[in-house]
DNA sequence: TGCATTTCAGACATCACGTCTTTATCCTAG
DNA sequence: CTAGGATAAAGACGTGATGTCTGAAATGCA
């Protein structure tokens, strides 16, 4: 059985989490923010976590500035549906429909958490076809 | 970054599949569905895969039949749980709300479907604290 | 009792992934 | 314009996860 490489690994992970937070960074600034007590010799794992994000086309490198700034060319959002696609995948042949439930089920929603899915429910009623 | 190994392998993952279809299995026949056309050389394999799954407590291994009989002590849906709050304590800070609005947009809900998650939704409306 | 099957313990190869090293390139202070 | 510091670029490396396989001991059956 293939072993399948992670799309996001948890290090590269945690650079996204804080250019979703900050929008443009540096490297410098990246590394500043993860390691604040680094002794500089983690410059060049950002770089390289970077250099992979961008690579697999999940952040966007502007070489027209220097020293070269990051953004992401993907979202949180993004991320959590692709997650969710495949966890859907090798659990549900692909249905996300079971994890609806599951989470309906699970999650101690509130009763405000619960009105707000409702109102949710009714937009989706009302543009059956809209672009959002 | 300290790597964290996975819960549950993929190949272990394709053992347990076969559990949840058929129930209680030797490793002979476990090994015989997941390589129909096996040269018995993967007999090892299923065993192995089937021992790490005992270790994390996923399988129960009855040794009292003989051959050995197994069967599964996480269910489908328990590992949908486990990996959707992964992927919140990875994505969304453990929250699992934000899961839920994503899902509830992604999916290309039928009229019926969100019909059927209104009148779940009713249920928790009416049994707060119930056991389901 | 002999044989086939199963069990058990462990070895092994590959690869993912986080980290680090080295060299080339670029900007800026003086 | 040059020297020095910072950045960019390419690649090497170690550890560990994971899928697979080997060999020997144990067990049941003909």
């Amino acid at each position: 059985m293939a072993r399948t490489p992670q799309d996001i690994t948890d290090a590269e992970l945690a650079v996204l989490q804080v250019l979703w937070d900050r929008g443009r960074e540096t490297i410098r600034e990246l590394t500043d923010t993860l390691y604040p007590s680094g002794t500089g010799v983690h410059y060049a794992t950002v770089q390289k976590l970077l250099e992979r994000l961008e690579a697999k086309k999940f952040v966007k490198r502007d070489r027209t500035a220097w020293p070269h700034r990051f953004e992401p060319l993907i979202g949180r959002d993004d991320l959590i549906s692709r997650r969710l696609q495949l966890t859907a995948d090798k659990l549900c042949e692909g249905a996300l429909a079971p994890l609806l439930t599951n989470l309906v089920r699970a999650t101690r929603l509130s009763p405000e958490e619960r009105q707000s899915l409702r109102s949710l429910l009714d937009d989706l009623d009302r543009e059956p076809k809209a672009k959002r």
